[in-house]
DNA sequence: TATAAATGAGTGAGTACTCATATTATAGTT
DNA sequence: AACTATAATATGAGTACTCACTCATTTATA
């Protein structure tokens, strides 16, 4: 290899990506200002991502990874099911509140036409071991067994993200959103 | 007036929009095509609504309304909490499933940029008697107290959409999916 | 008959991507 | 260690294209 490509500018063009679309949307944030705020020149973007759609997949995979990586250090292998699930919600919500562009960039990214079912995939891979946590409870007896695990996964994902949204409209309350929307993931999917 | 706009036309324009939104996403959905899909000249869809956002910011008011509607149609005002939240669940849901293109489209709509605060304002006009149903459940004592309001709220709805989105993607556990939802979230908001 | 809507070719402002040229990190040679 | 050849990256003006919106003209209705 003649000259390597750079990872600084790899992640820099990652990262005035994330900003730009945050502020303005995937559509209204043209490469040629992404580019500029990444401090390089048009050209350099397309020979890191293809095309624009390219880096938006390649976006989504970073972020998803973070988010794996947050929520998934220091996991407690060895606690109980609850004290697992508590760590992982408090890891989202804390990554979630700390990232806020990061954050609104993924939301966006979902429900957007260019995410490849590749990277929808890849997307899941960084939280297998919430699947395991989740088998878990329901062979442990601790959660509803009428319950399906897809389900549970899915409310968990959708708690957590109104907590998050909460958050973010009143900075105040963070630890009481944080701590009552837990209890009604906890109490809505453990058997009474 | 010498000649008055169609209502008509309006809503061609407004459901053909719907349909490429859904398909493509906003952006990618040009007013060329929009207009031809809805059987009017590109000129006329600028005599309805004076920019696109305008278009993007009235369908969105539009499909909150048709929402609302039939949320609330029958609402069983004199039913107990359970009876009531469990009528706007299953309305909810039915109405996801139905119009699965109106539904996508409001997903879309939420974290674009191009929404203004009075439209935002607007859009959650139609859902008065579910905040007044909530504040029922807390001062009844069905709800537990010590969950702030807006939780309740936002639960409710990150609940729902989880299920149409399970639902979308196997249709075959409709049912199942329906009422387990909505025993997560039952479970989750009362006292023990 | 007056007034407004309907039409669709035209316009100007962007935009994603290209490519000829300049630059530089690396491997090989002495 | 210094030098060179090589092959890749870096650059940014240029290109082909798309799109939201306009406007002169035609058509419909009160």
């Amino acid at each position: 290899m003649a000259r390597p490509k750079s990872q600084d500018k790899r992640n820099a063009i990652l990262d005035a990506a994330t900003q730009l679309f945050a502020e303005r949307g995937l559509a209204a944030a043209p490469t040629s200002e992404i580019s500029k705020l990444a401090g390089v020149a048009e050209g350099t973007l397309f020979t890191y991502f293809g095309t624009k759609d390219e880096l938006i997949n390649s976006l989504y995979r970073e972020l998803k990874l973070e988010l794996g990586d947050a929520m998934m250090s220091d996991f407690p292998r060895k606690g109980n099911v609850r004290t697992r699930l508590r760590h992982v919600w408090d890891r989202y919500i804390r990554w979630g509140i700390a990232n806020p562009r990061q954050y609104k960039v993924l939301a966006q990214l979902l429900v957007s036409e260019v995410l490849t079912k590749e990277s929808r995939d890849a997307g899941t891979a960084p939280f297998v071991e919430f699947q395991t946590m989740v088998r878990d409870g329901i062979e442990g007896r601790i959660f509803r067994s009428d319950l399906p695990v897809e389900l549970i996964s899915k409310a968990f994902a959708a708690l957590v993200e109104a907590t998050i949204d909460l958050t973010a409209s009143k900075p105040s309350k963070t630890n009481k959103y944080r701590d009552s929307g837990f209890e009604i993931l906890w109490a809505g999917i453990t058997r009474r």
